[in-house]
RNA sequence: GGCGGCAUAGCCAAAUUGGUAAGGCAGUGGCUUGCAAAGCCAUGUACUCCCGGUUCGAGUCCGGGUGCCGCCUCCA
């Protein structure tokens, strides 16, 4: 079995084979932290989390980057508008974001280099773009000369002078200051909108343009050509193109072996837009009760490459398969006595997960090859087929294949107060003696305070609702 | 206007890449249960958006159409 993946610069699914052996160097482009993320923006991070997990899950060493953009139009808007200090405000909003990681379980990346702590980095590739002849100075700003790159547009397979056409007629050509509408700056020269944000430098006095950022601290991290680069498919133009032009431009050598692009994510069939109410953050999501899991299995159980559709449908029967996933964990942990070890059913369903997930990281597929495990094996509790050791496997299984999909957790472990116990207690009791109104109505209360009582030939298990 | 992607049952969503349509949720019937819940079994004729074409054979390839989405303006 191979991995493979679906390169956008090929177009077409390719074997993996990293640089180094057994070693991937990984980059995904992170948030512009000037707000808090949306659920959109999420989907992406979902997909590289799942990416950079099964990787690990396949036994390479994964040095994964994402950048945090923390210099850029929208931020130095804000500040003017606010009159806050540009660091207040990505202070904020990058601590929001990595709260908002840990809440979807989403695996922190080795480093989040923000453009601003790298401007020397940034200064230095500029210049030797300069001295390579691909960029030229216009009132103080420094421009990349796509001219000067001919390989321009084979990422996103952008016909240039289809390009040019098209936007000439809706462009004002006036406001670019450029030899040609479709070159981009490097490096920005400062003007009194930008207020206090600026660097003085070998370049003058201003800020890097945004697609610098990430060539700069890609190639710094990972070295000038590495393995993987992701992002939303809304990044591969001009941003992806252009990260390839800078850096190819500067290191004479290939960027990147495979690009991922992670396709978007619409909500109940729209666009997410704030105009149709459909706009939402995480944490708009969290205020409405939604369990972040079931977040996260809407994320990531639609194929990257296709485009999500969120919808609170969505999240209801993610919920359910959850809850099928928690239950099936607490039956198994009550299997004792002697019976199969299952050896062969988890052997069966790793295997057709990995097959699945090398395949392009087709978790659909491979969330399927575990609910069939789940009904075998139920099939097997049912009859009384198992054994402790066989349900010990088949809950080792789902831990080692939670490594990859983040959702197969067991339910968040919460005592059960006394009182609920007390309750449970005297409802066994009536229904020792036969008095079923009386256990009825112990069940109701329960069930109106949260809890779920289902009978077993165990005895009562108690879950919340 | 240019370029690209997508369209599979009520909903979500796969299809080893041309070989005769996974899985989940919801629904229905049954087994189990004191009744439930959980679980199991059964159950949907899916004209795979429409119209053509290639092929022994197409959800998968080609042409045309319709709809949605993205990029072309520093939005994942």
């Amino acid at each position: 079995m191979a991995l493979r993946f679906y390169n956008t610069l090929t177009r077409k699914k390719e074997e993996f084979a990293p640089i180094v052996a057994d070693k991937v160097g990984l980059y995904t482009c992170g948030p512009t932290i000037y707000n808090f993320a949306h659920i959109g923006n999420f989907r992406a991070y979902m997909f590289e989390d799942i990416l950079r997990r099964y990787l690990e899950f396949r036994g390479y060493a994964v040095t994964h980057i994402m950048n945090l953009t923390d210099v850029e139009d929208k931020l130095i808007r804000t500040c003017r508008e606010t009159g806050e200090p540009l660091k207040a405000i990505t202070a904020r909003y990058a601590e929001a974001f990595f709260a908002d990681l840990d809440t979807l379980g989403i695996k922190r990346a080795d480093a989040y280099p923000a453009a601003t702590e790298h401007i020397e980095e940034m200064v230095s590739l500029i210049k030797t773009l300069r001295e390579k002849g691909h960029t030229y100075e216009e009132e103080g700003s420094i421009y990349f000369r796509l001219s000067s790159f001919p390989r321009y547009g084979k990422l996103s397979h952008m016909d240039m002078a289809q390009l040019r056409d098209g936007a000439s007629g809706r462009v004002d050509s006036d406001e670019y200051e450029t030899e040609d509408a479709r070159d981009f700056a490097l490096w920005k020269a400062w003007d009194e909108t930008d207020g206090e944000v600026y660097w003085e430098t070998e370049l003058g006095k201003g800020r890097p343009g945004w697609h610098i950022e990430c060539s700069a601290m890609s190639m710094k991290y990972l070295g000038a050509s590495f393995d993987i680069h992701c992002g939303g498919v809304d990044n591969m133009f001009p941003h992806h193109e252009n990260e390839i032009a800078q850096s190819e431009c500067a290191s004479g050598q290939k960027f990147v072996n495979y690009w991922l692009h992670c396709a978007h994510l619409v909500v109940e069939g729209k666009k997410m837009s704030k105009s149709l109410g459909n706009f939402y953050t995480l944490r708009d999501l969290l205020e409405k009760g939604i369990d972040p899991m079931a977040i996260r299995w809407v994320l990531a159980a639609t194929h990257y490459r296709q485009p999500n559709n969120f919808s609170f449908d969505a999240l209801e029967a993610a919920n359910q398969s959850l809850n099928r996933i928690r239950d099936f964990r607490l039956r198994l942990a009550e299997v004792k006595g002697e019976g199969a070890a299952l050896e062969e059913a988890c052997k069966k369903c790793e295997d057709a997960f990995m097959t699945a997930m090398d395949d392009d990281l087709n978790m659909s597929g491979a969330l399927a090859a575990v609910f069939e495990f789940i009904r075998e094996v139920n099939k097997e509790v049912d009859a009384g087929q198992i054994g402790e050791a066989g349900a010990r496997n088949a809950l080792a299984l789902l831990d080692r294949l939670n490594t990859v999909t983040g959702v197969f957790s067991p339910t968040m472990e919460e005592a059960v107060p006394e009182e609920i116990l007390a309750q449970v207690q005297a409802r066994q009791e009536a229904r020792r003696a036969r008095d079923f109104a009386k256990a009825d109505a112990i069940r109701d209360a329960l069930t109106a305070a949260g809890w779920v009582i289902e009978d077993t030939s165990e005895g009562a298990r108690v879950k919340r609702l």
